[in-house]
RNA sequence: CGGGGUGUAGCUCAGCCUGGUAGAGCGCUAGCUUUGGGAGCUAGAAGCCGGAGGUUCGAAUCCUCUCGCCCCGACCA
C-alpha cells in the first residue's frame, strides 16, 4: 500500500505527528532548542485562526491591546501561587550590553540590570499592573482587553506546536465589578473556543471545569475545552480562567462604586495558542499527510497544471488561471501551482498538506472546458484515489458547496471518533486501571480514548492521592463537563456518593 | 537535574571493534528519454567526519576533556 507519509497513525502516532508536521511543511525546529520555525503553509493556518478568533473576539466586545515582553521581576513575585506556578519555566534577562572579554562575547558584567527582567510567560502580572492605573471608577469596568503575543515558558519536552519554548497565543484579560460578570465572562469566553473549535477547526470539543490541582495558577476556576486526538489522548485545546480577586489583590486593582466605597475588581483570563495547529493535526490527518477544514486552509483550491514542456502548455496555464480567477471571484482561496516540477509530484505535495481541493487540469480538460478534481477529505476508495469530473461552471458554481461539505466530513468525522470513544460505563477505579491496561506496559500507546465517570471531588490531600492512582496509569483528571445533572453513580476513586461527571483521559 | 544514547554531505545513516587520509540512499544541478499521473538512464556539485588536546610515520577510527542534540523520568498552553 503506498501512502503518502512513510509512517502510518497505526505504527507509530508521534513519528507520524512529526511526519505531517514536516511533509506539509507546516513547521521546523530550530537552532534554538525548544522554539520552531513556523513555514508559510502552517503559518498560513494559524494566520486564517488568528483572523476568525480576532473577529469573535471583537464581536464579544473586547479590544487589542499590546503590552511589554518583558515583565519586572517583582511583578511575578506579587501572586504567590502564580509564583510557584510558573518559576521553573521563566527565561530572564540580567544584562543589557555584550562585552568581548578576552575574545570571547559575553553579556557585560558591568551592564547588570538592577532588577532582572522575565520573559512573559503569560501577562497576568503586567497587565495587572496597567489595570490597576485604568481603572478608577465603576464606570470604567468592564474592561475588556485583548493581545495577540508571543509568551516563553522554558520547557524540558518540546514537541513542535504541542509544547514550544517559544509560542504565539491571544491572552484576553477582563476586569469586573463584580464576581457574578466576571465568571459569566469567563463562560462566555470558553463558548466561543467551543464553537470556534468546532465551527472552524472541525474539531469537537468537551467544554468542562479543570480540578483543582490542574488549576492556573493564581485562579479561583479554571475551565478549558478538551480535544480526542486520533491517539486517544486529550489535548488542552483553550482555557479561560475566573481569577476571583487574587489578582486584583496582589496588584491593588480597585475601583470606587456608585454609593462611594473602594471594591476589588473580579479579573479573568483566557487563551489559546499554536497549540491549536497540532491539535487540528492530529484530528484531522491521515496517512496521506495532513487534512485541513477548508476554514483554515490558506489555500482551499490548489489548481495543478499538467504541464509537458509543449506548446499547449500556454492554453493549460490560461484554462487554470482562468479558473483561478473564477474561483476568488465567488470568495474562494484558490491558486495555481506553477512551480517547475513533476506535476505528480505537487499533486502529493498538495495531499501531504492537506488542501482541501485539489484540482487537476490537462490538455484534455482544457479542449473538454472540464476539471478533474480530489477532495482531500475522501481522497482514496480501499487504495485507490478517487478523483472526479465536472464542467468548469458546474466545478466553479459548486464550489462553495463543496467545501462546506468538507467542512461538515471532517467534522462529523471527528465527532463520531469523539462519541464511539468515549466511555461512560467503567463503575469503579479496577475497571478504569483493567481499561487503560494497567499492567501492560507496551499497551501504553495504543488506543484508549476517555473516560466518563463519577466522582466525589475531593479536595487537598486526598485529591493527591487520586492524582497519584491516576498517574500510574499515565492518566489524568482532563475536566467536569458543563451542562451535566444527576443523579451520579459512587465515585471511582472512593466509593462515596458522586457529585459530579469528570473525563478521564491520558493527555498532551 | 538523574539514567541511557548519539554527533560523518541539505536529510537519513554506513564506516570506528581490527588506524592508511570519505561512502550509500534520498534530495539538489545538468542533459537525454519518458509522462493522464508519485518515471528511467547518464553526468555532476556538495563533508577540514561536533570542538580542543593527546598517542602515532599516519586518527572519522584509539585515549582525555568539552559542547550540542535525542530518548526515558520530574514539569507543562
Amino acid at each position: 500500500m503506498t501512502r503518502a507519509l512513510s509512517v502510518t497513525r497505526e505504527e507509530n502516532f508521534p513519528e507520524w505527528y512529526l511526519s505531517v508536521v514536516r511533509d506539509a511543511d507546516m513547521a521546523e525546529s530550530s537552532a534554538v532548542r525548544g522554539c520552531m520555525v513556523i513555514k508559510p503553509w502552517g503559518f498560513g493556518v494559524w494566520e486564517l485562526i488568528q483572523r476568525e478568533l480576532d473577529q469573535q473576539i471583537k464581536d464579544t466586545g473586547h479590544e487589542n491591546c499590546y503590552f511589554p515582553l518583558f515583565i519586572p521581576l517583582r511583578f511575578i513575585a506579587k501572586e504567590a501561587q502564580h509564583v510557584e506556578g510558573f518559576a521553573k519555566e521563566m527565561a530572564v534577562v540580567t544584562h543589557h550590553r555584550l562585552k568581548s572579554i578576552d575574545g570571547v562575547l559575553q553579556p557585560d558584567p558591568e551592564a547588570k540590570l538592577e532588577e532582572p527582567l522575565v520573559v512573559r510567560p503569560t501577562s497576568e502580572t503586567i497587565i495587572g499592573d496597567t489595570f490597576q492605573r485604568w481603572v478608577q471608577s465603576y464606570r470604567d469596568l468592564p474592561l475588556l482587553i485583548n493581545q495577540w503575543a508571543n509568551v516563553v515558558r522554558w520547557e524540558m519536552r518540546p514537541r513542535l506546536f504541542l509544547r514550544t519554548a517559544e509560542f504565539l497565543w491571544q491572552e484576553g484579560h477582563t476586569a469586573h465589578a463584580d464576581g457574578d460578570e466576571a465568571m459569566a465572562e469567563t463562560r462566555l469566553m470558553l463558548d466561543v473556543y467551543r464553537r470556534f473549535c468546532e465551527d472552524f477547526l472541525a474539531m469537537p470539543v468537551v467544554a468542562g471545569e479543570k480540578p483543582e490541582n490542574e488549576r492556573f495558577p493564581g485562579a479561583v476556576s479554571t475551565y478549558s475545552v478538551e480535544a480526542m486526538m486520533q491517539d486517544g489522548k486529550a489535548l488542552q485545546a483553550g482555557t479561560s480562567h475566573y481569577l476571583g480577586t487574587h489578582f486584583a489583590e496582589a496588584q491593588n486593582i480597585r475601583y470606587q462604586t456608585a454609593e462611594g466605597g473602594v471594591a476589588l475588581c473580579h479579573t479573568t483570563s483566557w487563551g489559546v495558542s499554536t497549540r491549536l495547529v497540532g491539535g487540528v493535526i492530529m484530528t484531522h490527518g491521515d496517512d496521506d499527510g495532513l487534512r485541513l477544514p477548508p476554514a483554515i486552509a490558506p489555500k482551499q483550491v490548489v489548481i495543478v497544471p499538467m504541464l509537458r514542456g509543449k506548446p499547449e502548455d500556454e492554453a493549460v496555464l490560461d484554462f487554470c488561471e482562468a479558473l483561478r480567477r473564477q474561483l476568488a471571484a465567488v470568495g474562494l482561496r484558490a491558486a495555481v501551482d506553477k512551480k517547475q516540477i513533476k506535476s505528480a509530484d505537487k499533486r502529493w505535495n498538495w495531499v501531504r498538506r492537506g488542501a482541501p481541493v485539489i484540482v487537476e487540469v490537462g490538455p484534455r480538460d482544457v479542449a473538454a472546458g472540464v476539471v478533474t478534481f480530489m477532495r482531500r477529505d475522501r481522497l482514496r476508495d480501499g487504495d485507490k484515489v478517487i478523483s472526479a469530473n465536472a464542467g468548469l461552471d458546474d466545478f466553479v458554481g459548486g464550489a462553495a458547496a463543496l467545501l462546506a461539505d468538507i467542512q461538515a466530513n471532517l467534522f462529523n468525522e471527528a465527532k463520531a471518533r469523539l462519541d464511539t470513544n468515549l466511555r461512560s460505563d467503567l463503575k469503579t477505579f479496577a475497571d478504569i486501571a483493567a481499561y487503560f491496561g494497567a499492567a501492560a506496559a507496551d499497551d501504553a500507546d495504543s488506543f484508549k480514548g476517555w473516560v466518563r465517570a463519577p466522582w466525589c471531588k475531593p479536595t487537598g490531600a486526598a485529591l493527591e492521592q487520586v492524582e497519584e492512582r491516576l498517574k500510574a496509569l499515565k492518566l489524568t483528571i482532563r475536566n467536569a463537563p458543563l451542562g451535566q445533572s444527576g443523579p451520579y453513580g459512587a465515585c471511582v476513586f472512593t466509593g462515596a456518593p458522586g457529585v459530579e461527571d469528570i473525563l478521564i483521559a491520558r493527555a498532551y
